[in-house]
DNA sequence: TCTATATGTAACCTTTTAGTTACTTATGGA
DNA sequence: TCCATAAGTAACTAAAAGGTTACATATAGA
């Protein structure tokens, strides 16, 4: 991921109504933009306009279907920077990695 | 972390210059204003308020000495948006979890 | 075809961010 | 004590963010 992605990235993450925004798009797939506006107070442009810096970011993916944009949450910029933060802060992250292996060790159980 | 702080974290990460000098102090902890300002383009006061973003997040975490101040990376708020993340995301992070399993295997090698 | 609904665009306003220069304060050392 | 250096504060500016209202477009369905 580049730098300027990173820079999308974060910003979209930096505020309160985008991650919860972006949290209700990932419990509701496939929603549209009037179910999201639905939730909140501010105006639908409002949401519009906070849609649109998810999706500049790669966090949201959008669908047209007929008169719908159907809204679905990317995991994989998240993911990315995970997995960069795991090599690249190991050193400082050392001292909890034992509870990390556990947790992964939980979650990768009885899959292949 | 609550979602104030949540802000202030992803604020301060969402800025290149930012993410260039927590890398310069990270690298060079205890190093003081001048010094990282030597390493950019703008200027000291520039560099100062970036700092002062960065600390706010609790990224970077100072201490006077005589007329220096020593700049320290803290990589704590970065982990538990880590750990937040392999937690709460772990159904979407799963596709790459066997790979994430080895890196955490690989870094606890030969550690208790 | 007509109408209600879902989305999109334009223009505007206020606040915050990111940077500057100029000035002030504090301290280490000759 | 004097001076050079490191940091801090104040005031200003330009640009970006975050929100609004008003208007325009597209489509599903009676």
């Amino acid at each position: 991921m580049d730098e300027d992605q990173l820079d999308l990235l974060f910003h979209a993450m930096a505020s309160q109504p985008r991650r919860a925004i972006l949290e209700l798009v990932r419990e509701n797939a496939g929603c549209n933009l009037n179910f999201v506006a639905g939730h909140f107070e501010f105006s639908r442009i409002g949401v519009m306009k906070h849609l649109d810096v998810l999706e500049a970011a790669n966090l949201v993916i959008s669908q047209k279907n007929g008169r719908d944009r159907e809204l679905y949450f990317n995991p994989v910029p998240l993911q990315e920077v995970h997995e960069h933060w795991t090599d690249h802060y190991s050193r400082h992250f050392a001292a909890r990695l034992t509870n990390l292996k556990r947790v992964v060790e939980q979650q990768t159980k009885g899959r292949k």
